[in-house]
DNA sequence: TTTTTGAAGTTTACAATATAAACATGCATG
DNA sequence: CATGCATGTTTATATTGTAAACTTCAAAAA
């Protein structure tokens, strides 16, 4: 009997496996996950991981929903942080946005790969990804009663914001953007320009 | 010997397996395209795409390729219908490309799946895809000097025209906005807020 | 204490895939 | 007419997803 024996139960496999499932994704992107390698990085049997998931769908949707859950939290944690001022805190939770994806390039990358969208799994999805939306919604709704943004319907004006962060942390993060800037810019400028300019199109002030 | 015979060279394999990979990437995203099944559309052995395609990510590779060509071939083509006006010529290719994406959203999808920029192929890509992008700072340019576009570095404004247009595209495509925003707006109704959004911010008039 | 049982792992097995290698066909050119 | 090279096909191997049957062990039941 040797000294140090490798016990039968791992004790925290999911999340051992949800670890390494986001390891996997940054290292070789979403296509380079598959369940053997993952259960390789466990240290654990091939098999071992349909102890707790469906199939690998189901546990690319895991690390997905923890993803949103992270950026959620994120979120809210830079609009505490930032003091008393709507405004402040508005531009805070849109700087949170942008840094998530920024600081996590493999959670952002999962969570809108898109290619779990057929399949099942799909309205746990929708629930977890809205939740931060509409508090984008209500944040705005906020600021235009505080005369900070111009009338308008807060969806629509959500959507434009969503539509330039989004597009902007994507093209980022598949590194589309340098090619074509250069490197006089850093990502913070390019990042204050996009924001700067987008608030600008909606009238915050 | 039967009437019809399928004949041993199939003449154009190359357009034909291009054509199938699209149809599978419009089917089941580009999670779903296997070489077998696109050898089998084409009615082909197995290993007969190998003939025409280094490996799997050469055959996405081409058909990103014949993608962002399709997609510039576009844009011209509506600078072209828009008359004389530059500004009418810039909005009319800022709607093509919309279009293009909403028309194609399987072409779309697989250009920026961003799933192959690890592997070779990387610097024919950058070169295929930034052909785009300059032709949109060339024209931001140009409206610069006729004052239609506030002044600032074109490079910096077409940065942010683009992550508006491609976050709405890749949203939309990814059905991320209908469930945000109901049904009350169309996708012309969406798109032409973002539009009009991201020209208020750059100061366009 | 002993038994037993169910969750968590492992092994084995099978079908589909990517890709390489060896073989076949038939059009273009000598 | 023959023949070579591009274009197909067949055959073979390693990797993957996933199901099924087996094992282990901690905790509940006896």
């Amino acid at each position: 009997m040797t000294a140090l024996k490798q016990a039968y139960h791992h004790g925290d496999l999911r999340t051992a496996l949800l670890n390494a499932a986001l390891e996997i994704i940054a290292d070789s992107g979403p296509q380079g996950l598959t369940i053997r390698e993952v259960a390789r990085r466990a240290g654990v049997s091939h098999a071992a991981p349909y102890r707790h998931f469906e199939d690998k769908d189901d546990l690319i949707l895991a690390v997905v929903e923890q993803g949103f859950e992270l950026l959620y939290d994120t979120m809210q944690q830079a609009k505490l942080a930032a003091g008393d001022d709507p405004l402040d805190q508005f531009a805070a939770s849109g700087i949170a946005y942008f840094e998530f994806a920024m600081k996590f390039p493999a959670y952002y990358r999962v969570m809108f790969s898109g290619d779990l969208l057929t399949s099942t799994g799909h309205e746990s999805l929708q629930h977890t990804s809205n939740i931060a939306f509409e508090q984008m919604t209500d944040d705005i709704e906020m600021c235009q009663q505080l005369g900070i943004v111009q009338k308008g319907d807060p969806a629509l004006q959500a959507v434009a914001i969503l539509s330039s962060v989004h597009g902007f942390v994507t093209l980022a993060n598949d590194n589309r953007l340098t090619n074509l800037v250069g490197e006089q810019y850093s990502m913070e400028d390019l990042r204050d320009y996009v924001m700067t300019t987008i608030f600008e199109g909606l009238g915050v002030h």
